[in-house]
This record gives C-alpha cells, sequence and structure tokens, in this order.
DNA sequence: AAGGTTGGTTAACGCATGTTAGCGCTACAT
DNA sequence: ATGTAGCGCTAACATGCGTTAACCAACCTT
C-alpha cells in the first residue's frame, strides 16, 4: 500500500529526507483508492464539501468554464500531486476536474490533514512546500499567458511538464510520453487549436521538438530552454535535504 | 497594537468568528512594523529565506521580470492581505513584491506561523483559508488572460477588486480609491498602456464605468458584472460563521 | 460496409490588439 | 522660468492570432 504512494513520495522527498514513520504515516489513508473513467468528473465547480485527492496513477486536467462555452484550462496534475486541495480547505469547489486518461487516486479530507498535522510537522511542511510549489506553477503559467507569445508559451510549457514528471520519474532529459491533445493545449495555453498546430509545426520544422502520437520529443533541448525563458528556479527550491 | 491589524481580522472573520484569545493570538507578533517607499522592493526574485508580511496600509503588487524587460504583473495585495507567504514556505521568492502607495506592513516568520498552528488549529484553518482565497484569485486571472477579451477583462478585475477591497472597509457598492495608473493595468492584465486607454475611454462611453484621477466609480454596476462575467463565488466562500 | 466521431492538418480571410509616434498636462527639481 | 519625468490620451499603421471551412486518417459503432 505504501508503494502505490511513490510518486507523492518522490516528490516531497525533493523537499526533505522522509523518516520511516513519516513515510507510514503518509501511507496510513484509510480512505479508499478509487479509479475515475474519462467522461466523470472528480469533482466540479460550485460543489460544496467535495473530497480531494493524491492522483497515483493517470493524468487530469482542472478547468473553469466561461458562459460562452469556452473553457480554461488552469493545469493539469500527473502522479504525485494533489487534487482539489484548495476546494477542500475553501469548502466550496472553485474548479472542476476531469481525468484525461483513467486514473487511480487516494481520497483525502479534511480529517486526514489534521491527522497529518498533527503526527509530524515535518511532513506537514513538505505539503505546504508542495502546495506552494503548484501555486507557483500556476503563477508562471499566468506569466505565460500574459506576455508570451505563442512559440514561447507552447515550448515553455512543454518543458515545464517535462521538468514536473522528470521528479516522479516518468520523463527524461530527451522526451516523454504525453497523453494531450492539441484541444488540450489549446485550452490551456489561451490560443486556438489551429494555431497550437501551427506553432507544432513550426517547432518541429526548425528542429526544436517534436510533439507527435503520444509523444514529446527534444531535439534541441538548449535552445528550447532559451526561446522560453525557461528557468527552473520556481520549480526546484527543493534541492533534497536542506533543513 | 492589535487594532491596526483590523483588515486582517476583518477577513479572517468571514471565515468564522473569531474568539477573543484568537484575536490576541493574531496580535501577539513581536516582529516590528516596517515601513516601505515606492521604489524600495519588499522582496526580489530568487531571494533566499525572504521574510513574509501582513499588509497594515497601503497597496502593493507582486511581479515577475522577462529577460526581454517586459514585466507580468501577478497580482496586487491591499490591506489584509499577506505578502510573500509562498515565498517564505518556498524558501527562495519566486517573484517579486514592490510597494505601490507607501506601506506598513508587519513581518512573519517561520517562527510565528508555527506558532499559530500550535496555539489554534482554528486560525490556523482560517489562514489557510486566506491563502487558498489568494490562490482562486491568481486562478481567476489566469482564466482571464487566457479567454476575455480586454473590455471583459478591465471590467472583470475592476469588480474584482472593489470586492476584495469592500471585505476590508476600503469600498462601497459604488465605487473605491485606486491608486494605479494604467501602465499598472496593462502590466497586470497583458495588455498594452494603449490598448488599456482605448478600453477606459470605452467604457467611459458607454457609461458603465469611470476611472479617473486614481477613483473607481461603477456607473452602471449591473452590466459591468454581465459583462465580464463576474461571479463572486470563488471569493466568498466564508460566508461568515460556519463551524 | 457504412456512418459517426475525434484529432490532426492546412489555407484564406478578418480583427483585436500591439507598436510607434506624438501632444498636452501636472509636478517637481534646478 | 526652464527642463524633465510621469502619466493620460489619441491617430495611423502593422501583425499575431482567431475564425471558418475544408480534407484526411484512425477508430468507433451498428
Amino acid at each position: 500500500m505504501i508503494d502505490v504512494q511513490n510518486p507523492l513520495l518522490s516528490k516531497l522527498s525533493a523537499f526533505a529526507t522522509l523518516t520511516n514513520s513519516e513515510r507510514a504515516s503518509l501511507g496510513r489513508f484509510d480512505r479508499p483508492r478509487r479509479c475515475f473513467e474519462i467522461g466523470t468528473d472528480l469533482m466540479r465547480e460550485g460543489e460544496k464539501n467535495s473530497t480531494a485527492y493524491i492522483l497515483l496513477d493517470g493524468w487530469v486536467l482542472s478547468y473553469k468554464l466561461l458562459r460562452s462555452g469556452e473553457r480554461q484550462i488552469v493545469d493539469f496534475q500527473v502522479p504525485g500531486d494533489f487534487l482539489g486541495l484548495r476546494s477542500l480547505l475553501l469548502r466550496t469547489a472553485d474548479h472542476s476536474i476531469e481525468p484525461v486518461t483513467p486514473i487511480i487516486a487516494v481520497e483525502i479530507g479534511m480529517t486526514d490533514l489534521l491527522r497529518i498535522f498533527r503526527e509530524s510537522p515535518r511532513l506537514a511542511a513538505a505539503m505546504l512546500w508542495a502546495l506552494s510549489t503548484d501555486g507557483a506553477v500556476v503563477v508562471e503559467r499566468l506569466v505565460s499567458l500574459g506576455r508570451r507569445d505563442a512559440i514561447e508559451r507552447v515550448a515553455h510549457f512543454f518543458l515545464e511538464l517535462g521538468a514536473r514528471l522528470k521528479v516522479v520519474g516518468l520523463a527524461t532529459g530527451d522526451g516523454y510520453a504525453c497523453p494531450l491533445s492539441q484541444y488540450h493545449l489549446a485550452d490551456a495555453l489561451g490560443l486556438s487549436a489551429v494555431h497550437i498546430n501551427r506553432v507544432l509545426r513550426q517547432l518541429r520544422e526548425e528542429e526544436l521538438m517534436t510533439f507527435r502520437a503520444g509523444k514529446v520529443t527534444f531535439d534541441n533541448f538548449d535552445k528550447l530552454v532559451q526561446i522560453a525563458q525557461f528557468d527552473t528556479a520556481y520549480m526546484d527550491h527543493g534541492g533534497a535535504a536542506r533543513e
């Protein structure tokens, strides 16, 4: 049971080396593991007293709908990420969450959170740190939408995703498996699907990166980093083992 | 000394009615109050072990710079807001903070946070709630940048700011004092200053709202809400006095 | 086999917004 | 009084991206 928690453990370990009892504390959720198929929302905006989850396997996306029917994807979550923790604290969901692929997740409720805070302040700090990282990612996305043009935005997105997946062992320096469609990218990056397609072609033709058939391949990582002005500083504050 | 904390107290009271001892606990920061003038940053991106603050008076802005020299303003903070709490948890500042007006703020450090968590779980929950609200605001801004056009964006911005100021008694339903320049709006909303000017003129000519000489006046609140698709749901989850 | 659906792809056209440039006002320093 | 810096304001022009409309391939479903 502790085993499946691996992605979260890898992430938190980037913040501080956890003791065995802390690892055990994380594993001791009595709440059930749940599976969700594509098409069934985990959480819907406006919903009261929603549950939060830790994502063990698969990808999900968080989004908000506008009256016009358009949607803005706030972020994608990958194994090891928290789902809907903010909505738990707010007591009303401020966004919706749906699977991108079939997923496995563990429920967490307020009581679990409080128990962790009681049993291990260090673990609590690690979780607050992980939450803050999520916040930093959203802020960086906001910078993208506000001040980067389409190419920079797309390049930055794939680099960031790669960095996040690497932490949980799902990416190498060369690329990673990515189940998103071009429509997903459009809704996440504030562009039209047509323009996403144009940009992907350009990235391909200039031999910077390739996104095709569910695979991201970095052809010229350094140049890509330069174009995107990608700086990992906002993501890797842990550096493992401080304090 | 407790008195000056009023803006934060008003905010947290929207989440739960605080006991006298909880109010006292909030007031018992031994850290000094500090003043900052325009031009002196409170925090700079990349800085290690920065301090966080509670803003008592004045306005500040949080921003990130791009290589090109452009900047994206992430959010403005008004009295009662936390400053740099995420950077405190991350141990490295992921954004910079500078005053918009001269300000007064109280320092808070990790030790203060931990003390509050120890002394009063309810107060801790209230603070986590306030933090989550800040997160929800950033997410809503992200939706604006991704999917709203210029008019909707500007309208939404002023409505949201009004709602936030109202909580701490700095706005009425008709309008509020606002020390921002059109350049501030441009950097916050991902538009050019020229276009901000165009949009403000349009809002004025269509008698929806006026922003002039440091004052925001709502001329047709309802229509403005409709144009912006402004829904306060993401801001007022507290509703005072639940549990 | 036929039809529907989803995702990728491209071209033509239009528009919202950026860019550049310039004018005027106020505040403030010299 | 004179410069200078910041801010508001506007016009003319340029462009990045959206929109619409197709076509194709892969994969369902029946």
